[in-house]
DNA sequence: ACGATGTATCGACAAATGTCAATGTGATGT
DNA sequence: ACATCACATTGACATTTGTCGATACATCGT
């Protein structure tokens, strides 16, 4: 019976905000609605999804490019939107940038409006 | 083998548009961005979350006002919005409308982030 | 050093979004 | 009929957002 046994008497271990488990304060709300944002998208979903279908797991900048048909410019917008979101992250290896997913990030974005 | 043997070599069984499976077209990354627009709101989030507290799994428009410190319009405004995404119903009894949650709708975007 | 290449940042702009006051609409009661 | 109450719609406004061209920054070859 360590810290544990005093969590929150609504929800214990908890570890983040749920839509469904718990009127939202509007902190929260506010927290989870950034998250949500990021994913309220067409591009960054398409980057999350080509994430995702990578075989290496991920994808160098230059490459989503084309495919989004966006400029550059926008593509790495979209990039830091993502990334600040902690839904994805880059790194860097000689002159490109490789991005990857972060599927725990996503799952708890997952999580929160999960029954 | 009626039907569905002649569905997606990708998915079969497919119901509707997933992140994580499979690369997104233009509009079906369209289509899940509107979803999430939805979820993209503090305000919106805590209607949802008041509608899931909510005992008799309905909630009175007049009973979101105060909570959420917004103008009743505001309050039309984002029931609107969650209406169309979906997210909602609402039911109009004499001169009060309840509106309700449709959790299946909520997991259907669960599911478009799924593992 | 220097030019070339990949990525990020900046500046500008149109479009979308959240908000409220004012008004419209529909139902109730007297 | 008419006033009242609950909710929706409209109009206006400030803020945010997505986009691109221009430019800055970083790395690699030569």
């Amino acid at each position: 019976m360590g810290k544990q046994a005093v969590a929150t008497k609504t929800r214990p271990t908890e570890c983040c905000a749920s839509v469904l488990a718990a009127p939202l304060d509007s902190v929260a709300a506010a927290e989870l609605a950034s998250g949500f944002s990021a994913l309220a998208d067409p591009v960054r979903l398409r980057v999350l999804s080509m994430l995702a279908a990578s075989p290496e797991g991920e994808v160098c900048v230059c490459d989503f490019v084309e495919p989004l048909a966006r400029s550059q410019p926008t593509v790495s917008h979209h990039l830091k939107i993502l990334s600040e979101a902690g839904l994805v992250q880059g790194d860097r290896r000689g002159k490109w940038v490789w991005y990857s997913l972060n599927r725990s990030r996503l799952a708890e974005l997952r999580a929160a409006i999960d029954s």
